[in-house]
DNA sequence: CATGAATGAGCGTTCATTCAT
DNA sequence: GATGAATGAACGCTCATTCAT
């Protein structure tokens, strides 16, 4: 799967199984040993980054902290994992968009985020946001936290002013 | 072009250009006298977009309204837009993120988002963003206001609701 | 179809679609301009062999004669037929077993034979098999008419012996 | 081999090698530790049938009836173990046009079914068949036999009367 | 001898692009 | 300029066979 995620940045969804395969070390007939189709191989791809991406939000998280900091602490760690592994970062934006990308992929995926997304929801829960729906929040988060992340890696001298930036304008948005 | 448009609807950007050529009535062959290639085509169409987009952005503008009453009306008009022409819309957003779109086309899309974008600079101006990279706001602007579409078009009930409260979310982030 | 004919006998169902291409002298991708599949292709070839096997069976069929010199007619012909042109029976043979070949295709086929399954149904109809169903009649017809052609290959000097004594042995039976 | 049998029913003779070893409950691999190839698989299964099915036909064979009687004999047999043993009958006459089949194993299964050629050449030596080569009969057994096992399939409360509609008229033909 | 993961050649099919008419 | 048949490289996937354990 990390060979795949690495193909996926330089070739796209159109990398080559044939391609994947080498890059893993195996044999374009093995790659099939271990993922039915080439659409399985991207849904498990997807839920593991999608995942991984989670873990690493909450890394260190501060449970006794004050809300703000909480959500502050979850949005250091997403950009930092993104800054950080950047292929995975790309193959995830563009998993997220495909075809292949069954609706219970998603789900689970948005089950893996259930513990991020609860920390946003108390976030908004008192703002002006507090009727929206919550896709609609997680949406605001997803997409600001990705402009960040691009500004980031663009300018990484100041990185952490990119970071907290978009941090407030998010905060600002939601509450 | 808008037989490419409905096409990537329906088929993603992997719409054979046989079908892209049936559905605007001509040969699969004249396909490639008015486009030297697939990419050429979508560079164009993409181009296409995004300056419909931007120009229906813009009508109507209020010149000498105030900041805030403008940026709304801009608002109000490309949810209104991409609310009206939902295969334009999904088109631009696959186009968005495809491989096939050049650095060129890219430049040339944003410069015709440019007065849209002199609005957004007066807007941000005087408020906390006013010295982040001008594309952070755009991608700000782009993304909520997809985020807010996307639950026009889901909800469209209160679809002038969700319009005015994802302005507002938008509003609070960068002044 | 002549091509793919020529495949099947070498190379039996297996025959790949670009030899059968190859063979034809058109590329391989151009096999797919004339038929939808592979399978496709052997649905109408398997037609056309039967329809082709019909027709030489009752070339110059005497309409006035009795009935034994009638089934004669068709018998010897459908024997020449095989022995001049063996690769359209071996792969005519190969097809009738095939998983590919659909019941609309059988159907068609056994519509092709109609008129010879007519004089066919004449003949047993006063015999000792008039109650038996008419498929099984068929059945014998083409089983014992293709071990007198393997016959008549294997043993070329002796092929009209050979297509008399299977015919008399037919008539026995049927009669 | 019995898996082998069934597979083939079930998949044709593209049945995966694979399959028939789990459903033989070894593994992929040690089906060619018995097998050198799946050509060799075939070829002994071909043989093993052939024999199941003479032996079959020769249970109870009532060495001083009369001729007649004692090919009405083998016939019903046949027949029976056919309607019994559908998948053997199956996989049997699929193998025995399969290309894999060598010449040796057809010449094997033909010495298998010998003593049931040699009941078909007694019986034949006197009537209009006598000059026959010997395949030509047992062809014609072949066929007619199986054309009356499809029908005593199909439409099993007659099938004692098919299978007597069916030896009358194999035993018309030779005699 | 048993296992089952690994292999890689091979296949059916697609489709962007060309070009003779 | 318009046509659409022809092209052939490329791809996802299968499966008989091998071999280290």
């Amino acid at each position: 799967m990390a060979a795949a995620a690495r193909m996926i940045v330089t070739h796209g969804l159109r990398a080559p199984t044939a391609l994947i395969a080498q890059e893993a070390g195996v044999s374009n007939g093995s790659l099939f040993t271990y993922f039915e189709t080439k659409a399985d191989l991207f849904n498990q791809l997807y839920l593991e980054l999608k995942t991984d991406m989670a873990s690493a939000g909450l890394e260190g998280f501060p449970a006794s902290g004050r809300l703000r900091e909480q959500m502050l602490h979850i949005w250091s760690n997403l950009a930092r994992w993104a800054v950080a592994s950047p292929a995975k970062r790309r193959a995830l934006s563009l998993l997220s968009v495909s075809d292949d990308i069954t609706k219970a992929s998603s789900a689970a995926g948005q089950e893996a985020m259930a513990p991020i997304a609860e920390v946003l929801e108390r976030s908004r829960a008192k703002g002006p946001m507090r009727d929206a729906p919550m896709e609609f929040v997680v949406a605001i988060l997803t997409s600001v936290v990705g402009a960040t992340i691009d500004f980031m890696v663009q300018d990484p001298t100041n990185a952490d002013k990119h970071c907290r930036n978009g941090f407030d304008a998010f905060w600002r948005a939601i509450t």
